[in-house]
DNA sequence: GCACAAACTTGACGCCGTCAAGTTGACGCT
DNA sequence: AGCGTCAACTTGACGGCGTCAAGTTTGTGC
C-alpha cells in the first residue's frame, strides 16, 4: 500500500511478498507455525531481513490483521449493495452467516483480528486501530438501520446494541475457530436461536 | 486428587507444588509467562522433573484448567444456594455479573478453560472434558429454570438456548480478557443491555 | 564518480519444549 | 542384611524461537 513509488532494491518488493507468504503460512499452519525465521526462509531471504520492513513480530501481525479488516468490510458491503430495502430480518441473517463464514475460512485472521495476541499481549498498531474502528462503525450503522426497519429492539442506543449484539455474534465465532463448538451445523442452528433471542419478534417456535 | 495414596518420594508432593506454583506464575506473568523451565525453576527441580506428573505442557494447562472449572462451579453453587425463589431476573443478572467477575479476576485460567490453547492447538484430556461438561450442564439447568420463571424466552429448547446465551456472554467476557474492551465500567453496561435483549420481558428505556 | 543510506546477511544470546541416558532413593522379598 | 526393581529426579543435548549488533551489498542523488 504505502511502498509503491520507489522501486525494488534488493529483492522485489520483499513488504509484499512477506505479506502474502505470511497469510500462506498461517493459512496451512496456523499463527504458531509462523515465525520469522521461516517466513524468511519461505521467500528467500536471510532471518532478520522481515526487520527493516516490520518493526517486530507484532508489526508483522497488525499489517496482517489489517488486511483481514479490509477483505470482511469489502464482504460486508458487497451484502449492503445488493440489498432491497424493508428485507431488514433476512439481511441481518445473511450478515450473521457471512460473518461466521468469514471466520470459519479464516480463523486465523479472525483470531488476529479480534485476539489477544495483539490486543492484549501485543500492542495494536495506530493504523490497525483506525481501520479496525472504521471496520466496527461499519457494523454500528447497519445495527441502526436494523432498528429503524423494527428488526432490532430500540430500547437502548444503537451504539449499545451493536455493542451486544456483535459480542454476541463473536462469543459465538470463537466458540467455532476455538474448537469448543465443532460441528458446523450445530453451530448454525445456535446462530438462528441467537437471532431469534436478538430480534424483535421472536418465532414462535415449540421447544425441541 | 488422584494421588493421594502414596506417600512422597524425594519432593514432598511434587504433583501440588506444581500446580501450585503455575497458578502463581500464570497469576503474575500470564499464561505466556508460563514455560515448564521456569516452573520447574521456582520449584526447585531439574527442568524436566514436572514430566514424570505430566505428560506434557499441555497436560499440566488441563490441570490448570479443571482447576479453574471448580473454581467457578462453587462460585455458581453458591449463588444457586442463597436464592430465594422467583426472583429469576435478579439471579440471571447476578449469574452474568458474577461470570464477568470471574474471568476478569482470573483472565489467564478463563482463557484455558475456554480458549483454543487447549481445545484447539493442544487437546483436552479426557477427565477435563468431562468436567467442563459437567460445568455446562449446570448452565442448562439454571436456563431451563429461568425460561420456567418466565425470564427467558422459551419458544426454543432449553438447550439451544443455553448455548446461545452462554455464547454471547462468553463472547462479552472474551473481549474483555483479550483486551479488545478495556474499560470494565463500560463492559458492564453492555452486559445490562446484553441481558436485556435476551430476556422476555424487555425494559422500555429511552435510547441514548 | 562518489558519498550516503537503505536493504540485506552473518553471528550471537538467551529463551523454549522435550527426548535420551544416567543417578538417587524407597520399598518388598528372601 | 542384602538385593532387585522401579519411580523420581538430574544432566546433556537438539532444534526451534525473537531479535540485537555489526558487517556487507546495492541503488540513488549530487
Amino acid at each position: 500500500m504505502t511502498k509503491s513509488k520507489t522501486k525494488p532494491y534488493h529483492h522485489g518488493d520483499l513488504r509484499t511478498a512477506l505479506l502474502e507468504a505470511a497469510n500462506n503460512i498461517i493459512r496451512d499452519s496456523g499463527i504458531d507455525g509462523l515465525s520469522m525465521r521461516r517466513l524468511a526462509d519461505q521467500v528467500g531471504v536471510s532471518r532478520t531481513a522481515p526487520y527493516h520492513h516490520f518493526k517486530d513480530k507484532n508489526a508483522l501481525l497488525c499489517a496482517i490483521a489489517e488486511m483481514g479488516f479490509a477483505h470482511q468490510d469489502a464482504m460486508v458491503n458487497a451484502i449492503l449493495g445488493e440489498l432491497s430495502p424493508n428485507e431488514g430480518r433476512e439481511l441481518f441473517e445473511q450478515w450473521v452467516q457471512a460473518y461466521i463464514r468469514f471466520a470459519h475460512d479464516n480463523p486465523e485472521t479472525y483470531d488476529l483480528m479480534y485476539g489477544k495476541e495483539i490486543w492484549k499481549l501485543g500492542k495494536p498498531t495506530p493504523s490497525l486501530q483506525q481501520i479496525s474502528k472504521a471496520s466496527f462503525r461499519l457494523w454500528v450503522d447497519l445495527v441502526e438501520k436494523m432498528q429503524q426497519q423494527g428488526v432490532l429492539p430500540a430500547n437502548h442506543s444503537a451504539l449499545k446494541t451493536a455493542q451486544a449484539s456483535w459480542a454476541s455474534l463473536h462469543g459465538l465465532t470463537r466458540l467455532l475457530i476455538d474448537g469448543v463448538y465443532v460441528e458446523r451445523r450445530e453451530l448454525e442452528e445456535i446462530a438462528e436461536t441467537l437471532v431469534d433471542l436478538l430480534t424483535l419478534d421472536r418465532k414462535t417456535n415449540t421447544p425441541r
